[in-house]
RNA sequence: GCCCUCAUAGCUCAGGGGUAGAGCACCCCCUUGGUAAGGGGGAGGCCGAAAGUUCGAAUCUUUCUGAGGGCACCA
């Protein structure tokens, strides 16, 4: 007999072996259409196997929790896709494909290359393959005659995959149609439950188990809901991503651009320039509020250096190199070499910790180029790097002091979650244990101090001290990595920093590597995608524009601008033949935050009437008035 | 770096073995119109680069460069 518990407190008796469709049928009918898995103790299991003993159960439908409803979905909807490439190109091998957020992919091995007909065929085969609705099956193979299976189907990668099950598990193969597959499950009971809500998206290259030195397999990606206003719903969002997309948004609004012959390094345009100076000036005003000191340090440095610091030994493939007096120079990649430079010049004191070195530093890193992404990664970039230098007793307090200047810069610029990821040490590691101790309770105490959210990644650390990285997230859900704070007891060693401690004797200093936007290009593209372009006040290159109804107004509005600047704004002025119509359409466009538009009226009285982005409405106020209030609100944080 | 796709005017794109086309933007003229496109005219391209096939290549082939989507990488 087996007892079964329902989440409700019910129990349910049964003398035979039943399967989770069994019992909601039991329940009703209703339910019994409506199921799609069952929840067995809290593991979800498919609704055909049988249940063998008492147990706590839930039958799960679409009503249930969005995470797990999806993920059989789209599971499922890998194997439809992988039964619909089977069909339609028998040669192929299936390899894996699991459910991912929004959708799934399946990757396949074939000589010849997918083509988008190809992925049109797929999706077609797997609407045709939902409707026939064919019942999916659980079966438990032993090893061997599993792997003889897929060897006989010439599905080699899969035997391997079944090689490579530890022992102790059970081998589980799905079978729908004609189609059998290695899978630990579970699935719908049948192709039908998946719907029509998926759509094949890309096809793509990977490698086998992720690693370069295997075949390139052929992914396909797709995406599956549970019905057709979901799948809309993220189709609009992936286009509300591409409106944002601060590639496109970077050349509509003239803010930079690309070019072949300096790949992955920006050219900045005026109106991007002036963003990227109002971000560096906010930036330079708060990091000296924060009681750091500004450097800066060489482009191109010999080896000798980076030999010393150990970059050429690790990054060497990495750097920019340049040969000239029979010396070999590298552009540098980082900063911190440079820094520990300045530091050892003269005799440091105790006095001087912490000594907080700032720089905007230009740097340079060759990388592969597939990986390049318009601003997000870029060869040459500025850091907004500082190294602090101070005692271990000074980590605590230090870490705790960034977190907040972090935290405080992120909410300037509009963003106000911000999470953090916290690397500690690593098996091969320098330094000792009690250092490390120190070091990772000082950051672990700082963040939550900081009340900032982390996540604990337990090994990842950086060989010479623990880290933090922080992730803030934007107007769309998106999350982007930008500050960082590393300990490193290893680099003042290899550099030979030192400063005289209260106790007459020298000692190394720990050195805090720290960024907070990480690199100007790359943050700058985050705000061009979390604002869409639409700047607030303070960070638009172009604040007012100031245009005319008719030429009646050139005068008074020439006056306006004029204004507008000496109170330090960024003004333009159009007094063209256009129509009122079109110079807010236009302005607009160029996302200006506030268009003024005079005319005969506001000449006369010397008004000025206001219209601000994103909005039909206007505002008519006195010209004094309105350049206070705009004057007002342009001022940067900290000003 | 690897796989797939792409590269035609400033932008978005059409065309396609017989030396190029639209809309917007740009310039000029007319229009002076009260809040998201008034009208007319003009100028603008060696069709990413190189090689090959061909009587003839923007069009076909190959290589290269760059871009897009992934994978790998990201001190």
């Amino acid at each position: 007999m087996v007892a079964l518990t329902l989440p409700d407190g019910q129990v349910r008796q049964y003398y035979a072996a039943v399967s989770g469709a069994d019992v909601a049928a039991d329940i009703g009918p209703g339910l019994a259409k409506a199921a799609l898995a069952i929840r067995v103790n809290g593991d979800l299991w498919d609704l055909s196997r049988d249940l063998g003993d008492d147990a706590d159960i839930a039958i799960v439908t679409a009503k249930d929790e969005d995470a797990v409803v999806l993920d059989l979905l789209r599971h499922d909807a890998a194997h439809v896709l992988a039964e619909a490439a089977k069909e339609l190109y028998p040669d192929i091998q299936v390899t894996i494909g699991p459910a991912i957020s929004d959708g799934f992919y399946y990757d396949f091995s074939r000589d010849e290359p997918f083509t988008p007909e190809d992925l049109e065929a797929m999706e077609a085969r797997m609407h045709e393959i939902v409707d026939r609705n064919e019942e999916v099956t659980r079966e438990v193979w032993d090893r061997d005659a599993a792997i003889e299976l897929f060897k006989s189907m010439g599905e080699h990668y899969k035997a391997e995959i079944i090689s490579e099950i530890p022992g102790d598990e059970p081998i589980t193969l799905y079978r729908q149609g004609e189609f059998i597959d290695l899978c630990r499950g579970p699935h719908l009971p049948s192709t039908g439950k998946l719907g029509h809500a998926f759509k094949l998206t890309k096809l793509a290259g990977a490698y086998w188990r992720g690693d370069a030195r295997n075949e390139m397999l052929q992914r396909v990606y797709g995406t599956a809901w549970r019905n057709e206003k979901e799948l809309k719903a993220y189709l609009h969002r992936l286009e509300e991503a591409e409106r944002r997309d601060h590639r496109r948004l970077g050349r509509e609004m003239d803010l930079f651009h690309f070019q072949e012959e300096a790949a992955g390094m920006a050219f900045w345009h005026p109106k991007g320039w002036t963003l990227y100076r109002t971000v560096e000036a906010y930036m330079r005003r708060t990091l000296e509020a924060a009681g750091y000191v500004e450097v800066k340090t060489p482009q191109l440095v010999d080896r000798m250096l980076w030999e010393a610091s150990g970059h050429w030994e690790k990054f060497r493939e990495n750097m920019y190199t340049s040969e000239s007096e029979e010396r070999i120079f590298a552009l540098k990649p980082m900063n911190c070499p440079c820094h520990v430079q300045i530091f050892n010049q003269g005799v440091k004191s105790y006095r001087e910790l912490p000594l907080r070195m700032a720089e905007f530093g230009s740097c340079h890193r060759y990388e592969p180029s597939g990986s390049l992404h318009g601003l997000m990664r870029v060869r040459g970039f500025v850091q907004d790097d500082a190294h602090i230098f101070c005692t271990e007793d000074q980590i605590n307090s230090e870490t705790k002091q960034f977190c907040e200047l972090l935290t405080g810069i992120y909410r300037d610029f509009g963003f106000e979650e911000v999470q953090a990821r916290f690397s500690d040490r690593p098996e091969v590691r320098a330094g000792t244990d009690e250092t490390w101790d120190k070091a990772e309770g000082a950051l672990r105490n700082a963040v939550e101090e900081a009340g900032i959210d982390y996540t604990l990644n337990p090994g990842d650390g950086a060989f010479y001290g623990p880290k933090l990285d922080f992730e803030l997230t934007d107007a769309i859900g998106r999350q982007w990595q930008c500050g960082t704070l590393q300990v490193d007891f290893v680099l003042p060693e290899r550099l030979d920093a030192e400063y005289t401690g209260e106790d007459g004797a020298r000692h190394r200093p720990v050195m805090l590597h720290r960024a907070i936007l990480g690199s100007f290009e790359r943050f700058i593209g985050i705000l061009v995608e979390q604002y869409a372009g639409g700047f607030p006040l303070w960070l638009a290159p172009t604040q007012v524009a100031v245009t005319t109804i008719t030429h009646d107004g050139d005068a008074f509005a020439s006056e306006v601008a004029e204004r507008l600047k000496v109170a330090g704004l960024r003004v333009v002025l159009d007094t063209s033949a256009e129509k009122i119509n079109y110079k807010v359409r236009l302005h607009s466009h160029a996302k200006v935050p506030a268009i003024i538009a005079v005319g005969k009226r506001e000449a006369e009285d010397g008004s000025v009437s206001i219209r601000r982005l994103g909005s039909k409405e206007q505002q008519s106020l006195a010209l004094d008035e309105a350049v206070a209030r705009l004057s007002d609100e342009a001022r940067a944080p900290g000003t």
